[in-house]
DNA sequence: CGGGAGATCCTCT
DNA sequence: GAGGATCTCCCGC
């Protein structure tokens, strides 16, 4: 853990994401994301946008059981679960809930406060407003690929983590459809900080 | 600015 | 062998 984020606050126990998604969904909102490289380069943003995803749901990577891919999400909470879409971008999920049942959190979007040049290198061309408000920009912004599937983010000696500045979730959440999913639809499972839907 | 299509390849059946 | 928890570019308006 970078002594830039120690000043940000404490990192999140694993007792605080061993609730349901849904639940830790809402309150994950205003939390911030922190990682560092191998060289040191740290960057920070704020969570904006999360979606729940849990085992006894069908748009869920968990709904066909225990798979090579899919085991983290049956591990401990707190931990992160990295997948490749469509072949070309990388998802970060937040593992939530108790062990043994599968389920975590899409991160979709976070505000860039912290490392904002070396997000930009990373996301060379794009304006400010597109660095991070995606689930695949996200991880490009923060150069989370498979290498961190399962990293620990509750221990501050982890190259990535969350932690709490003391920023209330907000009062009114934005409450909607998942997206970019077939089956699940109905299940509004998407929560966003006020802002437009990206 | 909004819609549509292609890229691209891993995972599971 | 099919189907993605997406992004970007390129059109048209």
């Amino acid at each position: 853990m970078p002594a830039a984020a120690d000043r940000l606050g404490p990192v999140l126990p694993e007792s605080w994401f061993q609730r349901d998604a849904p639940v830790v969904g809402v309150e994950l909102l205003n939390k911030i994301l922190v990682s560092q490289n191998a060289a040191a380069e740290v960057v920070a943003g704020r969570i904006v946008e999360v979606e729940a995803y849990t085992e006894d749901d069908p748009a869920s990577h968990t709904f066909v059981g225990r798979t090579q891919r899919n085991e983290v999400m049956f591990g401990p909470a707190g931990r992160l679960y990295v997948y490749l879409s469509y072949g070309i971008h990388h998802c970060a999920n937040v593992v939530t809930g108790s062990t043994g049942v599968g389920q975590a959190l899409l991160l979709r979007a976070v505000v860039p406060v912290c490392g904002i040049e070396t997000i930009r290198s990373r996301r060379r061309g794009r304006s400010d407003s597109e660095l991070a408000n995606g689930p695949g920009k996200l991880c490009e912004a923060f150069a989370i690929g498979l290498s961190l599937y399962g990293a620990d983010l509750t221990s501050r000696a982890s190259p990535i983590t969350i932690v709490d500045d003391g920023t209330e979730p907000p009062s009114s959440p934005l409450i909607g459809p998942r997206v970019g999913i077939s089956k699940g639809v109905e299940t509004p499972w998407r929560f966003r900080v006020s802002g437009r839907m990206s």
